[in-house]
DNA sequence: CTGAAAGCGCTTACAG
DNA sequence: CTGAAAGCGCTTACAG
């Protein structure tokens, strides 16, 4: 069964396409006789009418679709990000294409040409974690915005998460608590997000405490689980962990169990990253520094729309989102070992 | 700076915008001149043209475009069905375009009268984790495929994890090993995956063991492990654990590790599912079987394609696919606590 | 107040 | 061998 189109809807009533299109658009009164409108309104309401977007798109030279490129890869990548967007551009009435570029440049470049042939209004760059993000030249012909990953020579406008200052976050927290011995499970060296988080820790411990920090690898959650364990089996073991991830959160608690170290009462415990709401899940529930994945999202293709609707040009280069901390049941002063002596005078 | 059209093309070649058309199609041959044909291919090469998709929609009718509904939300949806069905779509030439229903009656009614207007040619549906779906009645315009969620009254197709299965290739990987005294994390009641899962694990253990076993709840991380904890902990404890869901299978190792029991050496442990590469990563890495995420979303586009190009109609109402497992280290026999005679006598 | 015409960018018969 | 015309479904000036 065919869809009806403005003519079908034009011959039932009675009338040219002109009038249906005028009166369906809202531009009847004072055109139109109220009678005809009626009829016009009836008709389409009978033939279950509705304009063909394509045809829209042809005429006013505007999809209102925006292309989503997925680097590297579209596996990992945040469901929380792809909701927000997705809910952010559906209420403008903009619809999201999604490509993948597999973290391949032919294929990267492939992706681009069809988003362009298809004549997407806008682009949006996802990654997984915080990475650089080289923009081909093609890209600049049509207003983007990274999320999540960053431009080097900030060529194109991104969105990311302050990870740098989610590190300094958890650090902070654990010092305010109290805490002078710490240990970083660091997670792997050669990724962005993890070396920024690693940074923002190494910054507050090192200039509240002037006293030694603990960094030890850990790139997921069996290595995670091995380095916590060095570092809480030593002769001075720290009192508190940061982990960079919370899959390494899991790993800490692991190794924590094995050795029996309650994590409230023996161990305090911040994680960066909830996003699979890992940490949160386990008991106690850790303290984490959240990614701030929806705020971004809906930042950036806010941005993204008022630059397509208003001509506004992209004010900032990059905007850097703070992570919210997630106060939990993790996070205690240091245990003190009770001298017998001060427990008597405690009396 | 505006995109050449075909007709600045034929403008600057100095021929009609027919000739072009032909000669990019590859109708040149026997239609234009030699000549000709190497004058548009290099005006169409110098403007840098490609054809506008939008406009090619409207002419041929077809949009070479697939809806994509995610329910009952877009988070926690599977990043591999995602990237598998746009990797699989890209390839043929197709788009997908998402949009979210939230969960929502009246979101869905909205996403599918857009995704209806802007003319896609076939509809997939995706759900996080397998469950039941009513599609609305305006679905049925359009070819769909149902994936991870399945139409009880079986009107429209569907792709989905033989979750049972599942569960009885998990029972039976400990039996093969020896154990007669199983436990089962079950999980949340009220979830189709979780119930599907348990009850295969139950048929297998029944019939082959006529021995009890144990099913315990267990939501989430945490709750999994005191559900654990308490099996463990009891007069007879089982030698092997089944856990219907990764995260079980994480509160399963943390209730472990605080009882001191070593999961390859004291017990045995089997996961359903490795989606997010959790019980894989665990040590020792936990044998699992898996959800075939990539296998059902590129048959899910496939079968849509075959539909779209071969008009062939859909042969079969569900397709269950068949869940890997992975053999890790996780499975021992169970553990025979060795008497002194017997051990004398195995000299 | 209303219809005929033009045009968005394309391709496919159809004349010549 | 090649160009003019028609038409996909829509809207917006433009005549009347």
């Amino acid at each position: 069964m065919r869809r009806a189109t403005a003519q079908d809807v034009a011959d039932l009533a009675g009338v040219s396409r002109s009038s249906v299109s005028l009166v369906l658009n809202g531009h009847g009164e004072g055109n139109i006789a109220p009678a005809k409108q009626r009829l016009i309104l009836d008709a389409a309401e009978r033939l279950n009418y509705r304009p063909n977007a394509v045809a829209l798109s042809l005429r006013s030279q505007r999809t209102r679709t925006i292309g989503v490129l997925t680097w590297p890869s579209a596996a990992g990548t945040s469901s929380l990000i792809l909701s927000a967007a997705l809910r952010t551009a559906t209420e403008a009435g903009y619809l999201l294409i999604f490509m993948d570029t597999g973290g391949d440049e032919e294929v990267e470049s492939r992706a681009l040409t069809t988003l362009r042939d298809r004549q997407v209004e806008a682009l949006l760059v996802i990654a997984p974690e915080l990475t650089d993000y080289r923009p081909p030249e093609t890209m600049l012909s049509v207003p983007t915005i990274l999320v999540n990953c960053a431009d080097p020579q900030a060529g194109v406008t991104s969105v990311v998460p302050d990870e740098a200052g989610a590190g300094a976050c958890a650090a902070q927290i654990l010092v305010d608590a109290g805490h002078t011995r710490i240990g970083v499970i660091a997670g792997p060296a050669e990724s962005v997000q993890t070396r920024l988080r690693v940074a923002g820790c190494r910054q507050v411990i090192t200039t509240e405490l002037a006293a030694p920090v603990q960094f030890v690898g850990g790139r997921d959650v069996a290595s995670a689980a091995v380095a916590a364990r060095t570092v809480l089996t030593q002769a001075e073991p720290p009192t508190a962990l940061i982990c960079a991830h919370e899959r390494l959160a899991v790993g800490a608690a692991l190794a924590a169990a094995q050795l029996q170290l309650d994590i409230h009462r023996d161990l305090s415990l911040v994680s960066l990253d909830d996003g699979e709401q890992l940490a949160s899940q386990l008991n106690p529930a850790i303290t984490t520094i959240e990614r701030p994945d929806r705020a971004m999202a809906e930042q950036a293709v806010t941005m993204l729309l008022d630059r397509l609707t208003r001509e506004a040009e992209f004010s900032v280069k990059q905007l850097a989102f703070v992570c919210p901390p997630a106060h939990r049941d993790s996070v205690v002063g240091p245990r003190l070992d009770v001298q017998p002596e001060e427990a008597a005078s405690r009396r």
